[in-house]
DNA sequence: AAAATATGTTCCATGACACGGAACAGCACG
DNA sequence: CGTGCTGTTCCGTGTCATGGAACATATTTT
């Protein structure tokens, strides 16, 4: 009878439920949110069928999944939508200009948060997907926006131990201080298989003041990697969308 | 002391100041979530404070606005995830193609649901949004899925006063008919400043087995509007479409 | 076939906690 | 200074969310 002291009220116990589903969706059952969660059997059954009710949840057949109204409610958060809308395109240009996978992302704490995610037939196989996390330190989008973040949030990062993706990540922190340095006096950020194997990537950071508020890359498979073909298209890109930005923010 | 009776638990309490924000975004102050909800104002003091906490809202001086958590959620809803992910090539193809605005969207009920808009730089003013919800009677896209989707729905939405969104927009149910019949058999649905004034707009649905699953469109201005050159392409991508699911599904 | 294990589901008494009214605090007005 | 508007804190009350136990229904093991 007595409560599960480790979540607050019903509201935090069905955002655990939500966030059994971060960062890569699924269909779930009830055991397996129960497990995730710790709620006993009744309140997980119970909040579930609410969640469902309210369309934040569906069901089919002894599995949730995230309903429809996520979706229509996540569409709207203004951060990322004004953002994308002003992006896009920019996005569609240096989709065009290269057909390769083109990422816009976002710094939230020591992740790079993909706002918009755009490719063709055919896509580079990558661990990045629109809502989904990576460490800042593992993907070429990451590093230009750290690059860019200050000094503060660069020594955060570097102080605590660097998380690997592949082989190739890169772990030790005197080499990504140096990498740091040099993305930002060129304003380019490189990756190479370190977020995934065969796939190589060039990024550049987007400014609305003095610190970046995305970036913006490219995507390729290593046999199409053609650093100074990609460079200024990537950079063009950014270049433009930071200049959106302001004349926006000054209307 | 009375609870509130029109509203059940906590949780129908916080759908509903998340609803606020539906279908078009913004930021809200307390008042304002209290006088659309009817919660009381401590209760929506304490509620929307919990929602912050949870990443749901975010605030910012006194106004409240749907935070991060909700987008990176609402992009894992996998029914729209894995359409978006598999038609986005197709959207991509169109779009080089015409480099006008084109529409990705499904039916909910009476309406259709953006699931993505994709658009360049001379982006036309439109109602339509991501996540964004329109009456199937007055777009394109709506219309293409409603021609698909079975008699007894076509007759459910006929019986009831059609909405108006222009002085265009169709709302003799008689003329709707026949606009269906001829969508039936051409696969093709136009529409001319219906959603938008000066935007016209070519519809084609997507099958993936007897009733259209989704339908794509591109929104033109009036003074570009030329079906002979947008049909063919609208119609192409949305047989490639069509097709990749049918393949997908088969996997 | 029976027993065992795993699911999802319903029932219930109980007390933790969400509730709204009242009071407070800070601002902008005229 | 008062008046009207915000957002915020406090607190006693009783509602309703809670978890255990029991039930239902599959699937697997003996």
């Amino acid at each position: 009878m007595t409560r599960n002291s480790t979540l607050g009220n019903m509201l935090d116990k069905a955002a655990a439920v939500l966030d059994c589903y971060r960062p890569n969706g699924g269909a779930f059952r009830l055991t397996d949110i129960t497990a995730k969660t710790g709620l006993s059997k009744t309140t997980a059954f119970r909040l579930c069928a609410d969640l469902v009710r309210l369309g934040l949840l569906e069901r089919e057949a002894d599995t949730y999944r995230l309903g429809g109204k996520l979706f229509e409610l996540g569409s709207l958060v203004p951060r990322r939508h004004d953002l994308r809308e002003t992006a896009l395109p920019f996005l569609q240009d240096l989709f065009e200009a290269t057909h390769e996978t083109v990422h816009l992302g976002v710094r939230e704490g020591h992740d790079v948060v993909y706002v918009e995610r755009i490719h063709g037939h055919q896509a580079v196989t990558l661990p990045s997907r629109i809502g989904g996390r990576l460490p800042l330190t593992c993907t070429g989008v990451g590093k230009a926006l750290l690059a860019f973040s200050g000094t503060d949030l660069t020594e955060e990062v570097l102080a605590e131990p660097l998380r690997r993706l592949t082989p190739y990540s890169v772990t030790d922190p005197a080499r990504l201080r140096t990498a740091i340095e040099q993305i930002q006096v060129s304003g380019l950020a490189y990756e190479e298989q370190e977020a995934a194997l065969d796939v190589s990537c060039i990024a550049s950071p987007v400014f609305d003041g003095p610190t970046a508020v995305a970036a913006l890359s490219v995507a390729v498979p290593r046999a199409r990697f053609h650093p100074a073909r990609l460079a200024p298209a990537v950079r063009t890109a950014a270049l433009g969308l930071s200049r959106a930005l302001r004349s926006g923010r000054t209307v």
